[in-house]
DNA sequence: GCAGAATCTGTTGTATGCAAGTCCTTGACG
DNA sequence: CGTCAAGGACTTGCATACAACAGATTCTGC
C-alpha cells in the first residue's frame, strides 16, 4: 500500500501538483512583463512565492546559464536582453540543428509526428488562404516543434528548447509584424518541401530544405524588423 | 593608494589569485579522479575548498544543468556517466557544430587561425611520421578547437565546450586506445582537405569535409571503443 | 552654487541551524 | 534461516542571520 503510493509520486504525478520554483520563474522572465534590463530582487522574488532566497537565488542561477538573466555581481539580477549579434548566431545555431532533426527524422521513416505534419500543413494553407495569421503563426511554430519532436534526439531538443527562449522575446517582436502576403504561401511551399523529403527518407534533402527555409525565413523576419526600425 | 588597488581587482587580476569555485569543482568533476557514479557530498566538498555548503550546493547545481553530474533529489550529487545514446547523440551535435564552425571560417577569409591551422597540419604530420602519437593527440584537439575559434562564433564556441565536458571522459578512454595505423595519415589528409576548402573561401565545401572528418573520427572511435569492449 | 566626502539604503554573498527524507543496518519474529 | 519492521546515520532542502559591497543621497566646506 505505501509502495503503492510511493510508486506514483516517482513518476509524474509529483510534478503536477506544485511546478518547481525554477520554471516559475522562467515563466515569469519569458511572460514578457518584466522589459528586458529589469532588475528581480532576490528578496522580492522570495516573497512573492513565499520562499526564501536561496532557492530563488539557485534558480536564478540556473537561468543565468540559460542565458535568460544577467547576474551582476554584488549588484543584483538583470532579465537579460540579447544583442543584436548574439540573435544572428542563434539563428544560425537554430538552422543547423533543425537541419540535423529534419534529417534524423527522414532517416527514421514513418513516424507519428510525420502524420502530424501532414495535417499541420494541411491547415497551415487553410489559415493561410482565410487570412488567419494567430492561427498560421501557431501552425508555423508547431511545424518547427514537429520536426524536433519527430527527430527523437533528446539532447538536440533541449538544446532548441534553450535557444528558442533565449529567442522568445525576440520572437514576439517579430510576431506583431505582419509578413509579407506573398512570404505566407512560400512559407507554406518550403514545409511541403521539407515534409516530401522526409516522406522519401531522403535524408540530405530534408536537412537541406529545412537549413534553407530557416534561412530564408530569418532573413525575412530580419528585413522586417530592419523596416520597422528604420 | 586604497583607490589603485581596488582598480587593479576590477580589472583581470581579481580572477587570477583565486579561480571561481564553480571552475575548480568543474576541474574536480573532469579530472577523472572519482570515476562515474561517486557520490560528491555538499558537506565533504565544502570542508574541501574551505567555504560553506551554500556555495558548493550552487556550484553542483550549476554542473547539474551542464549534464557532468547528476543530483538525485534527497539523495545526493553523483559524478554522471552518459548513456551510449547520449554519446552517439553529442557526437551528432558535434559534427554539424564543427561543420558550421568550418563553413563560417571559410567566409571570413584570412585570419589569424588559419595561418595556426597550416602549421597545425604541418606539425601533425610530422608527429604521425614519428609515431609520436601523445602530441598527435594534443594536434588533433588544438585543430578542433582552433576551427571553432576562428568560425568567432561566441554561442557556438560556448556550446561546443560543454558539449566536449560531457564527452571528455569518454575521450580520455578511447585517447588510450592507439588509432590504426592507417587512420592517422587519412586523419590529417581529411584535416588538410578541411584547410584547403577554407583557403579556398568554400563554406560549403569546408562544412562538409569537417562534417565527413568528424563523422568518420566518431565512427573509427566508436568502433576501437566496441573493440576494447568485445 | 559646487565639488567632494561621508552616510545611508538596498543589494548580494556566505555561514549556520533545523527539518525532512533516503538508505542501510540491526533486531525481532515467524 | 528468511522476512520484515524499526532505528540510526547520513544526506539534501530550506530558512534565517549576518557581513560585505555598490550605488544613490545628503551633508559639509569653500
Amino acid at each position: 500500500m505505501q509502495q503503492s503510493s510511493k510508486r506514483a509520486s516517482k513518476d509524474e504525478i509529483i510534478q503536477l501538483p506544485v511546478p518547481p520554483l525554477l520554471d516559475r520563474l522562467r515563466q515569469v522572465v519569458l511572460s514578457g512583463d518584466y522589459p528586458a534590463g529589469t532588475a528581480l530582487s532576490e528578496t522580492i522574488l522570495a516573497q512573492e512565492f513565499n520562499v526564501s532566497r536561496t532557492p530563488v537565488r539557485e534558480a536564478l542561477k540556473q537561468l543565468q546559464a540559460e542565458g535568460l538573466v544577467e547576474i551582476r555581481p554584488k549588484v543584483g539580477t538583470f532579465v537579460r536582453e540579447p544583442s543584436r549579434r548574439e540573435i544572428v548566431e542563434m539563428f544560425q545555431l537554430k538552422e543547423i540543428l533543425e537541419g540535423l532533426a529534419a534529417g534524423l527524422m527522414a532517416r527514421r521513416g514513418p513516424v507519428p509526428e510525420l502524420t502530424k505534419l501532414e495535417a499541420n500543413i494541411e491547415a497551415s494553407e487553410e489559415a493561410a488562404q482565410n487570412g488567419d495569421s494567430e492561427t498560421y503563426a501557431r501552425l508555423v511554430h508547431e511545424f518547427h516543434q514537429l520536426i524536433v519532436d519527430g527527430s527523437d534526439h533528446r539532447k538536440l531538443a533541449e538544446q532548441y528548447r534553450t535557444l528558442m527562449n533565449q529567442l522568445a522575446y525576440y520572437q514576439r517582436l517579430v510576431a506583431s509584424t505582419v509578413a509579407h502576403p506573398g512570404r505566407i504561401s512560400r512559407s507554406v511551399a518550403e514545409h511541403r518541401k521539407v515534409v516530401a523529403m522526409i516522406q522519401a527518407k531522403d535524408a540530405m534533402g530534408a536537412e537541406w530544405a529545412m537549413r534553407d527555409h530557416v534561412v530564408t525565413s530569418a532573413r525575412e523576419v530580419a528585413t522586417e524588423q530592419h523596416q520597422a526600425n528604420g
